[in-house]
Formats: structure tokens, sequence, C-alpha cells
DNA sequence: CTGTTAGCGCCTTCAA
DNA sequence: TTGAAGGCGCTAACAG
């Protein structure tokens, strides 16, 4: 930058309306304290000048960043993450704040954030998203001394905002029952090492809905990919059975998306062969006919930004641990099952 | 919060350290002036205090925000935004850079960005990505005095990563036509008012080649439909010309899948009746076996990040505006059309 | 209602 | 190799 094209600051606006910097200041920020002819002369210079505030320097000056930090793990591309930070940058804007975003990949990327503790400091408070963390993790992250929200994942002694992965596993296994279904399988997916709570969660959700249904527990399987474009493992695990279930309960829907593809291409038909339920409604759910369990992102954002807000002016919400509810959407990939139930 | 837990600064860590504030500053940034045992002593300190350094308070004195805003229109969680970011992000965070989101929905909020420009002083680049703009607001961008660059979009003067999207529009359509195809159809997307280069572009890239292949012009047709779900009205197109085209382009996959399982509604079989082709190569696309003219975003946000933190150190890089390749990715919804092709 | 005066926490001279 | 002093641009008292 040959020219270093030096941008105007509150001082320049100061000189051109003639005032001082606290009245710009002040002005700019639509304080009742100046007036209306003053207020105007400002913005005018403002305008001309192009200027705008440098956030940096406010908040040096007042402690306050305005700005939000997002911990989430996986691409930002991910569905999941994608939905979840628009929606947060929805709520974030409307209130003047920024969103800050930190993205984790690998345990390497975990380490390194916890070892830096980039958001300290440079946000007023930290949203974490479906993050499997450990208990030291957890207790840094508690010694950060800076509000505190987890999405999808509740936590002693800090706000939360999750949806009940249990209750819809359940009703996902309970549908297929009532339709008939005798047999059935949980798909679930094993990514790079480590717990995943929403699998299990969803998974106890699919033993609770078997048990009570008492149907029997030798007939009902967990096939398990690793990745979730893993549809082809599956069904190759699926085509191994010596007798195939005629339910499949999905761990999320892009699995889903992948076996569905996977089974039309050896010919099972979805669902006059199988019946396949997916979990969260991702936005190609509709698209495909896919019916799955739906996961109210929109409210899980909205609740996370609110609360995170809150936190930050000090107030204390009501609710500081939020559960959203998920809702059974029926579409066309489930149906009655192939033949008539046998009575066991 | 009851207790402000006062965060330590560098004060406190220098204090703990037995140094000064300007020995802490330099030790932290491993500046070769300090002896290796103070800068020991001098972590040591900041790991015990869990300190980290305030980005507002160190941009305000160097002048450099280290932060890069990315400005795009539509949902973050988008396939293109969204993954787009993820790109840009680590080219970022790799270089010790924040990421800062800036998003636009409507023409207002269009507006209001403009109004405000609020990446102005808050960011070191702006990066502009997919974005129908006007001349005005592009002239007010480049006043900025800030780097800038361009993707998907090329502005004269102003560094720019793109794609040739006539180019891929003419090999989608082309390769339908050396498959046999004579009567193709374009088929695209005209959401919220106001034109779309990339879409034009590829329609301008497929009537070059249909032009190329001296097909009668009177049987390619334009379907469009007026959002990315909206295959049942675009099939309802198709249906009602008087004989159907056997091959389709279709200008996002995103489309291509809503129009994909449109089609699978109404009995359309893909490619025997008909082939389709995508354009973008969305992650869905490989599961669904979706043939496609795939964009290289990892290159574009590579480039992009490249060319903005380029800018910003005052290089001038060789390159200012890039062209990334598109390719043709065969799947299995293309193929020969259902009857010879017939001599006209 | 407006101006003056001090910092906010860090980095960068300049001295030592 | 280290410390002291000043200032980045803004806001928050405190005067007037």
């Amino acid at each position: 930058m040959a020219e270093p094209a030096r941008v105007s600051s509150m001082a320049d606006v100061a000189t051109l309306a003639g005032v001082s910097v606290s009245t710009v200041s002040r002005a700019l920020r639509g304080s009742e304290l100046v007036s209306p002819e003053t207020t105007a002369r400002v913005q005018a210079a403002a305008q001309e000048l192009a200027f705008a505030v440098s956030r940096a320097a406010s908040s040096l000056a007042t402690g306050r960043l305005n700005r939000i930090a997002v911990l989430v793990s996986g691409s930002l591309g991910a569905w999941f993450n994608g939905t979840l930070l628009d929606v947060i940058y929805g709520c974030l804007h409307r209130r003047g704040y920024e969103l800050m975003i930190f993205r984790t990949f690998s345990a390497e990327d975990r380490d390194e954030f916890f070892a830096t503790l980039p958001a300290r400091r440079n946000a007023d408070a930290l949203i974490v998203a479906s993050l499997e963390l450990t208990g030291a993790q957890r207790q840094r992250l508690h010694d950060l001394g800076m509000p505190l929200v987890y999405v999808n994942q509740t936590v002693r002694g800090s706000a939360s905002v999750a949806i009940d992965d249990v209750a819809g596993g359940e009703v996902a296994a309970r549908h297929l029952i009532n339709l008939g279904h005798r047999r059935l399988a949980f798909v679930r997916n094993h990514p790079r090492g480590g717990h995943n709570h929403s699998s299990d969660g969803r998974l106890t959700g699919f033993h609770r809905a078997v048990r009570a249904a008492r149907l029997p527990t030798s007939e009902q399987v967990v096939l398990s990919g690793s990745g979730n474009a893993d549809g082809e493992r599956i069904v190759g695990q699926l085509l191994a059975q010596s007798e195939l279930p005629t339910g499949l309960v999905v761990e999320s829907d892009e699995l889903a998306f992948s076996l569905l593809a996977a089974l039309g291409r050896v010919g099972l038909r979805v669902p006059a062969d199988l019946s396949v339920i997916g979990f969260d409604d991702h936005a190609m759910a509709a698209t495909f006919g896919l019916s799955t369990i739906a996961q109210p992102l929109d409210l899980l954002g909205h609740e996370a930004a609110a609360l995170a807000l809150a936190l930050v002016d000090g107030e204390r919400p009501r609710r500081r641990n939020v559960t959203a509810p998920t809702e059974l959407r029926l579409r066309e990939t489930t149906g009655r099952p192939p033949e008539p139930a046998q009575p066991n």
C-alpha cells in the first residue's frame, strides 16, 4: 500500500463538524445529551468522510467487545454448523453484536484452543456448539470467567440449550414399531475416534422403544459406518444379516442420504422393502422425501444467542437450561413393513 | 456478573514475572531481543494467569486488525457460503488472522452494509463473495481504501478469483451433445429479483455449445424456477413442452437435486429417459451420483485468502485476477439419449 | 448541552 | 537486553 490513504477518525469528523470529539462520540451513538442540530451536523460530517467507528478503540475504552464467540467442531460448511451459525449471526447482528468463529477439526485444534484461549478477552461470551469436551476442558472454559452457553450438551452450572436425543431416538423407533415393523436396525457413525453424546442418546432412545414394545432384542441390530458417506458399507452389513431388518433408524440425515443412495444401487426399494428414518431434518430431507426427526436449529440458535446476550448484560435468565423439542416429520421413506408382521 | 472477576492483563503478567510490560509484550511475541530465561519466565507467568492478549488493544496500538472480513449473500449454511468460509477460515487461522463475517440476505441488508460500512477500520481487507453489486456499490467498496478481493466476480482494477462460468456451461452442454442429445434444456433459477452473473454465464456457455453444434435453436429451451427447491414447477414446464428435451443442464446442483426428486415422482427415469447434469459439485452430488461441473471451492478460497493477505502485507501479487478451472465430473445421471439421435 | 481530561491495554520509539 | 514514556481512537467522568 504505497499511500496509506489515512482513513478518517472521530477527530476528523469533529474538525469538519466544528465540535469536540466527545460530542461526535455522543452524537454518533444517539445520545440524548446532544442537540438535534449538532447531531445532524455530526452525522453529515461522518457521512461525508465515510467514517466508521473503530470497534477496537471503542472496545478498549468501554471494556465491551460487542462480540460473541462460537466454538464449533467440524467444517463451517457442515449442515449443522452452517445453519446454527446463520441463526446466531442473525440474532447477534440485530443486537449490534459481531460473531466470531472458532473452528476445531482435530484433537490438536482443540488443544490449541485450550492452550491459547483465544476467546478470552476477545469476546463477551462463548457459545460452545455440539462439541465433546473432557472434564478438564469444561473446567477450563468455566474458569475463563466469561459467560458460557452450551448447545446440545448439558453441563452442570452452565447455561445450555439442547434437544432431547433420547426422546427423539425413541420416537423414531416407536413410529416404525407402530407401523408394524418388528426387526429394526439403528445405524450410526463412528467418526474420528471418540464418543458422540448425540449419537449415544439417540441409540439409547432406540433401545428404550424396542424394550417397551417387547420386541426380541436379538433381532434388533446396530450397524455402523465411519463417516457420513459410508452408506455402501452399511448396506453391506445389512445384507450380511441372516434376516433383513425392515426398519432403519439412522443417526443423522446425512448418513441416511448416503444409505438411501446405496440401497437404491443394490435395488432395495424404500419404503416398499425397507423403511428409513433419519434425524435432524437437514435442508435436503424435504427435497428427497426423507422421513426424519426434526431438530429445531432455529430455536437452538435463538435461545443460545439470547442466553449469551442476557448473561453478558448481567441478567439472570429464568431458564438457564433450555430443552428444545424434536418432532417426527413423516415423509416418503417410511411405511408399513413388506410382509405382515408375524406374531412371535 | 456479580464479581467482575478481573481478567489479567500484561501488567499482571509483568508483575508476576518481575519484568516490565514492554518485556512481556516482546517476550510473548517471540522477540529475539529478550533473553531466553526472561522469555521463559514471562511465558510461565502468562500460563499461570491464563493470560490472553487483548486483540483490541493490540490492534489499536499497531493499526493492524489481523482480521479479514468476508461479505456473503444468503445463508451462512448455504453450501457455497459454508464451504468457502470454511476454506478461508483455515487459511486465515493458519496465518494468525481472524475471520469476520458480514451476511446480506436482502437489498435492505446490502443497503445497510453500504450505509454503515462496518468493515471499514474493522478489518484489514475485505473479500466479497458471489454478490451481485451495482456500479455505485463497487465504487464505494473501492473508495473504502482497503484491500479488496472479489470471488466469482471480476471487477476492473480489483483483485479477483473466479471460475469461468461460460466455459463450464459450455462443457456441460457439449458433453450431452457428444452423447447424442439433440434437444436440450437449460434450467435456471430466478431468485429474489435481480441478475445472477454466474447463472447468466452458464447459460451463455450453454448457447455457445448449442450453436457450435448447429442444433436447431428452436428446440433448445430455457426453464426457470424461483428457488432451489422448485423442481416440481420445472418438471411442470418440462412436461408442457411439445417434445421432451432429453438432456437438462441445470444451473446448480441444489436445483438439480430438487429436479431429480421431482422427476422421480412423475416416473421419469434418469438417465434412461432424461439426462441431468448439475453445476458446482455440491457435497451431496457424489452421494446421489449426480453428474456435474465441479467448481474448485478449495482453490477459490485459498486464492482469495492468499490474495487478501498479500495485499494486506503490501505485496503486489503477480496474478491479481485468478481464473480457476471447472471440471466435468461424470456420474450416474447422464448417458445416451433414449432414442437414437435423429439426423435433422 | 458541550468541552476538557483521563485513561482503556498494548506496542514502539528512545534511553540506559 | 531491559525499562520508561508516549500514543493509538475512543468513552466516561467532570466541569462549565
